[in-house]
DNA sequence: CTGTTAGCGCTTTCAT
DNA sequence: ATGAAAGCGCTAACAG
């Protein structure tokens, strides 16, 4: 059931056929009809493999992201959807479980099925052998939540948002505030985050510190550990994550270690992921529009490829964040319980 | 850089570079050699629409669900992305937002795409149309999570899993169980853990009552209310939930409402989304094993695929199902303190 | 406004 | 073991 069909229903040629299709002003309007006629009734669907070979445009993105399994990736996921859905392109999602080697394959496997464009998030952009390779073959792309100078990106401020929020906290009163982390050098966005803070911490006389957990494995171990040993005096008052996730297990890690949070822990995550808001107490977190990220970004790479261009580094767009100051995060409690409206 | 580029450059036919490709054993190994050395030299990957175009397999697969936004369809599709890409399939995946209409749309546009087979999850199996139009139209399809007798299905027992949960609440002393679900008629799944939840109560000689919260805008009101009106003697000492997501509502709810869980009550979750394990106090959960339904739909269609026949009704998987007795559920505390061993 | 035709890149007979 | 050639379904000149 191909277009000759149609066409020998119709009455005319197939190349009819395809205008009636492609630019229905084109095509007589009694033709046109009958045309559309004979396609519903024989339901007649273009084949798009063959108007991809002959076109050379597939109507398709390419989607490589760290994993589905973070649900701020997963609500990317859910606005790059929803966005091509509407523009009428599918998309061939990968992850890349934010390993390099597997980010160079996803490219490889979407190589040969002719995507218009790529959406991705990678690991590092600065030494990315995988984005260098997709400039120098000037395939249109543009980076989701990475930020860098030399590539087209979707993202937020990261490290000022960071910076704002450990300003917060020390106005709050938090002064042992301890940065938690996956492992910095995995994710150019975690050294970001830890740039905010670094600097934060610097202009606020306080002394920044990092706990690093490369494995979540033993991480909740590390974290009760580090929670636990410490005396009233040396243990942190607040903690900030590098994403909601370790947030979480921090929260969880307190827990067990006997600490109430936010009485006795302030714990604020990043990215801001949805479930964060069901949760009792809630979690407080910078938080990113995820969906809209997803959504600017095809926006931006589907403008770029109509008017046949490619997306620009310049023209990078930064979203703006948001601090939820959530049931997680609360002002440092005075060790000597003051009167009401006492200062 | 084509098939030609390369035949050129090896200094043989098309025919042979293509044969190097799909039959190696079918060519020379010194000519098989000179070919993929011109190909490795070029980059050269072949064009999958010019071979699907030939061929009618285009090793991409189709895959409807109805929303990223929930962890649980998340973790499915982390399992078909892997099992798929590993088979060296691409996927094109769709939502519906639990919309029959959607459904549908969906699988329009996955028909001109030429997926060679559909991995899908739709809202009520036995009433779908867009089913029977799958059906009719003898494509391919494996359905998750649904289960329907006249469907290929990869699913667990909901019905005989939440009977076994309240089996076992009840012999944990608990007798005033509230089942808290969507919208029954919106879920073929919601349904069938209904029947479960209802015929344990039966057995138990205890009364079932269902609290449906069709929207989320104003379920936390609504669970708030239905726990917090009633006094001690009827409230509920356990809330069954039709999924995790609506189960951390009612935690929500709970702790709202002034109640502590699990101490005044527990909650249970259907779907063991792996977040559940992270939470405090921790989720329990009848936990499905999400990833492996998604890794065997895409197993059990590429079988299928390969050997050119289509996925059988008689033929679908069950998997089994596991009871996570986590923090958020406990025995019932009996009103009168009694002395240990004391019965 | 419509038809004829070439060709997108590949696989697959059919020859040799 | 290799090559020549047809054709998958479509679009885009080009003609009329």
């Amino acid at each position: 059931m191909s277009i000759l069909s149609v066409a020998r229903r119709a009455g005319v040629s197939i190349a009819t056929v395809s205008r009636a299709f492609n630019s229905p002003e084109s095509v007589a309007p009694a033709t046109r009809a009958a045309v559309t006629a004979a396609a519903a009734a024989l339901g007649y669907e273009p084949n798009l493999s063959a108007r991809t070979l002959r076109t050379q445009r597939s109507r398709t993105l390419g989607v490589v992201l760290p994993t589905f399994r973070n649900p701020v990736f997963a609500e990317t996921l859910a606005g790059i959807a929803g966005a091509a859905a509407d523009a009428g392109y599918a998309i061939i999602p990968l992850t890349t479980d934010y390993q390099e080697a597997l980010e160079q394959q996803a490219l490889r496997r979407l190589s040969g099925r002719s995507v218009d464009g790529l959406i991705l998030t990678v690991a590092d952009a600065a030494r990315s052998a995988t984005l260098a390779a997709l400039k120098r073959a000037r395939r249109p792309y543009v980076l989701a939540y990475n930020r860098h100078a030399q590539h087209p990106c979707v993202s937020v401020d990261g490290e000022r948002a960071m910076a704002e929020l450990v300003a917060r906290l020390q106005q709050l009163g938090h002064r042992r505030i301890l940065m938690v982390s996956g492992h910095l050098s995995a994710s150019d966005r975690a050294q970001q985050r830890h740039r905010g803070y670094a600097a934060a911490m610097q202009a606020g006389d306080n002394t920044a510190e990092l706990l690093e957990l490369p494995f979540i494995d033993n991480a909740p171990e590390l974290l009760t550990e580090r929670l636990g040993r410490a005396d009233r005096q040396h243990r942190p008052t607040a903690l900030v994550c590098s994403n909601d996730l370790l947030a979480l297990r921090c929260m969880r890690a307190a827990a067990l270690a006997g600490l109430r949070v936010p009485e006795d822990l302030s714990v604020i995550g990043f990215d801001g992921m949805a479930l964060g808001t069901e949760l009792r107490p809630s979690l407080a977190s910078i938080a990113q529009p995820n969906e809209e990220i997803g959504r600017r970004s095809v926006a931006w790479l589907l403008d770029c490829l109509e008017r046949g261009s490619a997306p620009r580094a310049a023209d990078s767009l930064t979203l703006p964040h948001q601090l939820r100051e959530l049931e997680s995060m609360r002002p440092l409690a005075s060790p000597h319980p003051t009167l009401p409206r006492s200062s």
